[in-house]
DNA sequence: GAGCACTGC
């Protein structure tokens, strides 16, 4: 790095310089306005300055490992139309990979695209190109993600999120505005990822490059779906990582991850410290690390999703010196954000996944090993400053015989149905023999094309139904869409929207640690005693009420960058709404409707009452509990039927947003499912038996 | 009377 001090030669170069100028100026002001020569010198000054920049990144650019094999790379991509690229970390190859392509010609018959898993790294990455190639964002170089797009026709490389291209080739299958596609980062295997591989697979443009980096384990397993294409290989830019094991297994990860951060701590070695948790409730357990008063001038600092935004910022500041700042996290930190100055870091090998259950349609979230690319991608993060050490909390022989490779990929532990609209709306006849890379159980393909036929999504057929085609158009879950398009005849399609809106972002409410009654009081407020979806309804119209206020947020226990968000999809839904000519009305404050409606596209979700309090699903008969968060929980006021928005197995079965519902309308709305029994006076709804619904399948 | 890893359109 170059240090500029004003020395005694320098300043009198100063005066020197002083002097010519002033002379230049002189005799410019003879000629010109002052104002021309402002804006000459202005245009000067940024010239000189942008080849400064321009030399230093060329420079930057040529120290990277993969300018070493650029011509190489180039050659082989030239000769084959797939390619496979190991790019360990520190290659260079998001950010180079399209410019070698540019430079070699690509972009003068398409674009050059290339996929994020992650909006940020989208945005960031388009960003360092642009500077790279000397140009403004958004015109040579660009980035595309929901609710941004920053290109225009100028742009020959553009960065996206996945979900973008997969969007993208909804419209036009064949992607013909690109003549390269690279998809980064793909051993992440995000859910999109795994659908864009099938789709690239089915029916490629024979002129379209197609280049997929990995990491080293899946690399021969990409090869051989793709055909057996070539595997070029790019060596990386890291610093070594020692790797200790656990002699023992140990019982406690908690207990376990505390002394090894404080042995390390006293140790008197230098560098933070990371340690990988697999939860919140883990994190603020460990975070008592602060509470030994042995250990000194230690920082601890959690960091999860959840964990409000200021408090996030914190692990990014510098500590005060001579105090060590001791990382708490989750896999958030693995791949998600990246803190400097790590050399320590304590794994104690568990995650949090979310798991379907297709049989009974529910999601479980539990905490599993991780996978060995998980725990390698983790000791990772101690090497980037310079040489780290990892401490692993499991044993040798647990990382090798019961750790898997590489983490079960999304496709294959999540609900489906939107893959299946998606995948359907493309003319996939039969969804069973698509080429998936890794096929998901045929259990949770079918469910999810039985919740569409239910949805009315798909005919007796299994062709797209005219609702269907329209449910696409959405980003959304099906039973979503379905109730966005029911709410217009229903004549609630306002009300309805911001529902949904609501229930597309995760957490509105903020709990503060320290409970407090004064929380819940204010929680109470918004409270719409028979139904959850009316309850975010409620906050909507509040917040809008009180102008889209972040103070009434933050004194209402409200997360303001969550209603933001809500803000931003209601208003893409709406646009989506307006150009597919469905009519925009609020019910006011006939709330009937709005529950009948949300019973419209729920009803394959209901409990009906057992005993006090408690619920048991109508299909299946399994007793099913309301969570604690709910406004239905503990009012005393326990309606005969409910549905419910989600299903979540976490210690115990919980339904999550749930509405109280007139058992006639479920027969109404559901008639495949229900019908009323009359006995005596009360009227019961009763499931009709399973075996007609496999008719359909 | 519970507690929610992470993404994405």
């Amino acid at each position: 790095m170059l240090q500029f001090f004003p020395t005694k030669s320098a300043l009198k170069l100063k005066n020197l310089l002083c002097r010519f100028f002033m002379g230049l100026f002189l005799i410019f002001r003879v000629f010109r306005a002052e104002q021309k020569f402002a804006d000459h010198m202005k245009e000067k000054n940024q010239a000189s300055s942008e080849f400064a920049k321009k030399k230093t990144l060329l420079e930057q650019r040529q120290y990277l490992p993969i300018f070493a094999v650029r011509q190489q790379l180039l050659n082989i991509i030239r000769d084959n139309n797939i390619v496979i690229v190991v790019g360990e970390t520190g290659s260079g190859k998001t950010t180079q990979l399209t410019q070698y392509l540019h430079e070699d010609g690509y972009t003068s018959y398409g674009m050059v695209g290339c996929t994020q898993p992650r909006r940020v790294a989208a945005m960031s990455v388009a960003k360092r190109v642009s500077e790279e190639m000397n140009s403004n964002l958004g015109e040579e170089v660009g980035y595309a993600i929901r609710f941004e797009d920053c290109t225009s026709e100028k742009t020959v490389i553009k960065y996206m999120t996945d979900g973008i291209l997969l969007r993208e080739s909804l419209r036009e299958s064949d992607l013909d505005h690109y003549s390269a596609v690279i998809m980064d980062e793909a051993h992440e295997r995000s859910l999109n990822t795994d659908v864009l591989f099938g789709l690239m697979m089915k029916d490629k443009r024979s002129d379209l490059k197609l280049i997929v980096t990995s990491a080293t384990m899946d690399s021969d397993k990409f090869a051989a779906f793709f055909g057996n294409v070539p595997i070029f290989h790019i060596p990386g830019r890291t610093f070594p990582v020692d790797i200790l094991f656990s002699k023992v297994p140990q019982e406690d990860y908690v207990e376990a991850a505390v002394k090894q951060a404080l042995q390390i701590h006293l140790s008197g070695m230098v560098g933070d410290i990371l340690i990988f948790m697999p939860g919140q409730e883990d994190i603020e357990i460990v975070e008592r690390l602060e509470d030994l008063e042995n250990a000194p001038s230690l920082a601890v600092l959690p960091i999860y999703s959840q964990l409000p935004s200021d408090l996030q910022a914190k692990i990014f500041q510098k500590a005060p010196d001579g105090v060590r700042k001791c990382i708490v996290a989750t896999n958030i930190a693995e791949t998600s954000l990246t803190v400097d100055g790590i050399m320590f870091v304590v794994d104690a090998g568990y995650c949090k996944l979310k798991v379907f259950n297709p049989r009974i349609g529910m999601d479980a979230l539990q905490i599993y090993p991780i996978s060995q690319a998980n725990a390698n991608q983790r000791a990772g993060r101690a090497g980037r400053t310079g040489p780290g050490q990892c401490f692993r909390l499991y044993t040798q022989s647990a990382f090798k015989n019961e750790m898997l490779t590489t983490t079960i990929p999304e496709i294959q532990r999540t609900n489906l149905a939107n893959v299946v609209l998606l995948l359907k709306s493309l003319g996939v006849q039969d969804l069973l023999l698509f080429h998936f890379m890794d096929p998901p159980p045929e259990d949770n393909m079918l469910n999810s094309m039985y919740q569409l036929w239910i949805l009315g999504a798909l005919d007796n057929t299994g062709s797209l139904t005219p609702t269907g085609r329209l449910m696409v158009e959405f980003p959304l879950d099906p039973a979503l869409s379905k109730m966005l398009i029911v709410s217009c005849d229903m004549g609630c399609s306002a009300d309805i929207l911001i529902i949904v809106s609501m229930l597309s972002v995760p957490s509105i409410f903020y709990r503060p640690k320290v409970p407090s009654i004064h929380c819940d009081q204010v929680r109470e407020k918004f409270s719409v005693p028979e139904s959850d979806h009316l309850t975010y309804l409620n906050v909507y119209l509040q917040w809008k009420n009180n102008n889209y206020s972040s103070i009434w947020c933050n004194d209402h226990f409200i997360h303001t960058k969550a209603m933001r968000k809500v803000r931003e999809v209601r208003s893409q839904l709406k646009d989506i709404m307006v150009q597919q000519k469905m009519n925009l009305v609020s019910c006011g404050s006939d709330w009937d409707v709005i529950r009948k409606c949300i019973c419209a596209a729920y009803f394959h979700q209901a409990a009906k009452l057992k005993g006090i309090g408690e619920y048991v699903n109508v299909r299946t008969g399994m007793p099913c509990h309301l969570h604690p968060t709910s406004a239905l929980f503990g009012m005393g006021y326990t309606p005969d039927y409910i549905i419910y928005h989600e299903l979540v197995m976490t210690t115990k079965e919980y339904m999550q947003c749930v509405t109280a519902v007139d058992g006639e309308w479920l027969a109404e709305l559901g008639p495949m499912f229900y019908s009323i029994k009359h006995a005596g006076k009360s009227r019961q709804v009763s499931s009709v038996p399973p075996e007609f619904h496999n008719q359909h399948l």
